[in-house]
DNA sequence: ATAAAAAATGAATAACCATTCATTCGGTTG
DNA sequence: CAACCGAATGAATGGTTATTCATTTTTTAT
C-alpha cells in the first residue's frame, strides 16, 4: 500500500524533508478520494501515512496549507508533463498534439483518486481565492501552449477556417468533461475510450491529420 | 414598511412544509457557493435562511440529509427542464436540440452558485455512494433522451457516418467542461460564448442543420 | 374565545477535530 | 560511547459544530 519506498525502512527519520512532505501529500490525495474533502481529518491523513498526529503541523503548519500544497502538487504534476511534451523538439506539431491527448488520458492522470481531488478543489474555488488562483495559473499556461500548437497545425495543414483559440477552449472543456465522466460513471467510459472521443473532436477540425477511424467505444 | 402584512411575508409559520424545505435548500446552495461544502455549517444555513438553529433538524433530520436533498433539488431542476423540452411535441428534432443547448447555458443553469454546488458534489461522489447514485440516475436519463434526438436528426438529415451515442457522450462532456470554465474562470467565457462553443461542435456533426457561423468569442 | 396541535426557537449538550508542546526517539558527531 | 539535535510522537487542550429538547409562538379546530 505504501506508495513511498526509499532506500531503507518504512519511515526512516532521516528521510529528507521534501520526501516526507510528498508522502503526506499522497496520503492526503488518498484520503480525499476515500472520504471527500469535507470528510478528511488530520487524523485520517496521518494514519494513512502511517505517522503520528502532529506530523502535518510540523511539516505544513496548518491543514489548510497542506490542502493548498496538495492542489499545487497535482497541478504541477499535470502542467510539467504537458510542458515537457510542448518543449520536446524531437516531436512534430502533430505528434505534440497526440502526445498531449495521450497524456490527458494516461493512467497517471486519469487515476480516479486524483480525479476526485481535482473536482473536490474545483468545487471550492468559488469560496477559496487561493484555490482559484492556483487553478487560473495552470489553465492559462496550458491554454497558451495548446492554442499555439493548434495555430501551427493550422498553418502546416493549410486549414483555412479553423479558429485555434476556439479549438483550444473546446478541446480543454471536452477533456475536463470526459474526466468527469471517468470519475462519476466508472462503469461507463474507460480512459482509452475517452481518449478516442477527444480524438474524434480533433478529427473534425484537422481532418487530414487525425483520421476519424470507426470508433469502437460503448457505454456499459 | 413594517405595516405591510401579506400572506407571503418573510417567514410565516403557516408556510407549507414543502416551501420551508425549499427555502432551506436554497440557503444551502448559497452557503455552499460562498463557503464551500466543507465550510458550510448548520448555523450558516439557518442564518442565511433567517431562521433558527434547530430548523434543519426539524425539516431534514440531519445535515447529511439536507445535503442529499440539495443535490436532488438541482438534479431535478435540471432534468425536469430538459424533459419538458424533450416531450414538447410542438418542437422539431432540430429545435429540441437547440433548446437543449440553450437550456444548458441559460441563466438559471449557469448561475455560478449552482455550478459551485454541482462541482462540490461531484468532488465527493467517489466517497459518497448516495451522491454517486443520484448523479448516475440523472446522467442516464439525459443521455438516453439526447442520444435519441441525435439518432433522429441523423435519419432526418441523411447523415451517414454519425454515431449518435458518440455525439451524445462528446456533447455532454463538452457541456460539463464548459460549465467548469464558467465556474473557475469567470473573467473568461461568458455563458453565451460557451453556448456558441457547444454549437460549434454540433455544427461539425450536423453541418446542414447547425451553421458554423464565424464565432465572435474571445477570452479575457 | 379557548383549547389543542403544529411549527419554530435557541440554550445546552455532546461529539468531533485541529493544533500544541512536553517528551521520546534515532541518527550524527567528536 | 556520550552528548547533542532535529525529527517524530501522541496525550491534552480548546475551539467548533451538529444535534437535542424544553419552552415559546403561531395556527387551526371547536
Amino acid at each position: 500500500m505504501e506508495a513511498v519506498k526509499t532506500k531503507s525502512n518504512d519511515a526512516p527519520r532521516s528521510m529528507p524533508k521534501q520526501a516526507r512532505r510528498k508522502q503526506l501529500i499522497e496520503a492526503t490525495i488518498k484520503c480525499i478520494a476515500e472520504k471527500g474533502l469535507s470528510g478528511t481529518t488530520m487524523a485520517d491523513v496521518t494514519q494513512q501515512a502511517g505517522l503520528s498526529m502532529g506530523i502535518v503541523n510540523l511539516h505544513f503548519e496548518t491543514k489548510e496549507k497542506l490542502l493548498i500544497e496538495t492542489l499545487r502538487f497535482i497541478s504541477t504534476e499535470y502542467t510539467s508533463g504537458l510542458t515537457k511534451i510542448f518543449n520536446n523538439e524531437k516531436l512534430s506539431t502533430e505528434e505534440k498534439i497526440t502526445s498531449h491527448v495521450s497524456f490527458d488520458f494516461s493512467r497517471k492522470i486519469t487515476d480516479r483518486n486524483k480525479l476526485a481531488v481535482w473536482f473536490a478543489f474545483w468545487g471550492e474555488t468559488k469560496s477559496r481565492p487561493t484555490y482559484l488562483s492556483i487553478c487560473a495559473d495552470y489553465i492559462n499556461e496550458i491554454a497558451t501552449n495548446l492554442t499555439k500548437l493548434f495555430a501551427e497545425l493550422k498553418n502546416e495543414g493549410n486549414y483555412t477556417s479553423i479558429d485555434p483559440e476556439l479549438v483550444c477552449v473546446c478541446y480543454t472543456a471536452l477533456s475536463d468533461g470526459l474526466w468527469l465522466d471517468l470519475l462519476v460513471t466508472p462503469r461507463g467510459l474507460k480512459p482509452d475510450q475517452a481518449q478516442r472521443v477527444a480524438m474524434h473532436y480533433l478529427g473534425t477540425q484537422f481532418y487530414n491529420h487525425f483520421s476519424t477511424e470507426k470508433s469502437s467505444f460503448r457505454r456499459n
